[in-house]
DNA sequence: GAAAAACTCCCTGAATATCGGGCTTTTTAA
DNA sequence: TTAAAAAGCCCGATATTCAGGGAGTTTTTC
């Protein structure tokens, strides 16, 4: 007996969703039922075609709506059945860190070879997990970092004074917005410069940048 | 007599490049000789072989090293004959903008069609240059953005100060760094905001980062 | 229910930033 | 080539920020 194990494949870049059927349709025991652009997509397709067995969703990360991280995540909760592999571009430790954390089955970044994609899709649908070790040790990075950084955690009150801040409101206007003292204000400012660790006004609206707060 | 194309293919994405090859290798009128992960192999590789004719580059835009910008540039300079197709991930309208004037014959989105894709090969080989609408639209939206923003052009000195003050740094401590006044710097500021339209320092640090400066 | 954390307010002096001027030199464009 | 514009430079007055404290109230957390 012959098993053949079906596919959906989502990415918005029909290019690359061109290039892995043409690699996977060598393969005889793989094959592809259904491809979409958006994750939305793929949930409609399930939901419609509940009786079709989908062993394997192979998704790209960053998608228009609803992204892989939220894919995976409904795929699992809603078809815990379906293995999942996330192929990205980009090797972003926190987005890898989620998918972990909500039991994705792979990533793999765009760079693999061929033979490390194939490799990755036959481990994962003979139940095992697959993550490179250079993606592990991105992972373990992310993980190690966010224990750090974590210390420096801010309050609503801090984050909104902060945002507020970045925006070149001064001082007495974000104590006229918030109905509090200007005092108050600033030691709110003194606060997040001695927790975030900067010198100045540039540095809180650089951390309130790069921590996308505005 | 029929005439067959020589293709080179630059793109650190494998997987990207194992498909693009199996879309091309249908065609039996375009033939890939070469594939490499960076710009700099492509140029080391063209000028070892200079007996082989090539036609067409198609080259990734984001790459280590050598970016699909770089790389457009020294072939139009080194080997004019050569056509070249950028095809990258975003769509960015200050490096359309350049390679345009670097006189590339193509940009395609990664997102988009086997069938454009082919199309726009076609189009450069024949001798034309391929732009689909939706480039044309953003390179266009660029260039008219730039006119508009250029009037807030800022000189050398002023971008350098911009800079080390998004870096928290202090006016005593910018001036000690280049040898200046205190009071210059002190105007520089002045005239950063006045000509930058913010409020203060938030404000400064703000464009810098959104310019890239830091 | 106690301890910790968050939130609020206040003070002072020193440092720094901001504002409104004005001045000379260099570059640009009519 | 010669004005006009831009770049580079400086000053003083005022406003704001920064650093160092202290202290009471409310909310969370254990």
């Amino acid at each position: 007996m012959k098993t053949v194990y079906n596919i959906i494949i989502a990415d918005d870049h029909k290019m690359f969703v061109d290039g892995l059927r043409s690699i996977l349709e060598q393969e005889e025991d793989l094959h592809i039922v259904h491809t979409t652009s958006t994750g939305e997509e793929v949930l409609k397709y399930l939901k419609i075609n509940q009786n079709e067995q989908i062993d394997l969703l192979i998704t790209d990360l960053n998608m228009p709506g609803m992204d892989g991280v939220a894919l995976n995540k409904n795929i699992k909760k809603d078809f815990p059945g379906i293995k999942t592999l996330v192929i990205s571009m980009l090797e972003d430790g926190t987005k890898i860190k989620t998918l972990t954390e909500d039991a994705v089955n792979g990533y793999l970044s765009k760079n693999a070879e061929q033979k490390e994609l194939l490799k990755a899709i036959k481990c994962i649908l003979s139940g095992e997990n697959y993550f490179s070790t250079h993606i592990q040790s991105i992972l373990v990075k992310t993980i190690t970092n966010i224990r750090k950084t974590s210390e420096v955690r801010l309050t609503q009150r801090e984050k909104e004074v902060l945002q507020l801040i970045a925006k070149e409101h001064t001082t007495q206007e974000i104590a006229d917005m918030l109905f509090l003292s200007k005092h108050t204000i600033e030691s709110y400012r003194k606060n997040l410069i001695n927790k975030l660790e900067v010198r100045n006004l540039a540095g809180l609206t650089r951390y309130a940048i790069e921590h996308n707060m505005i």
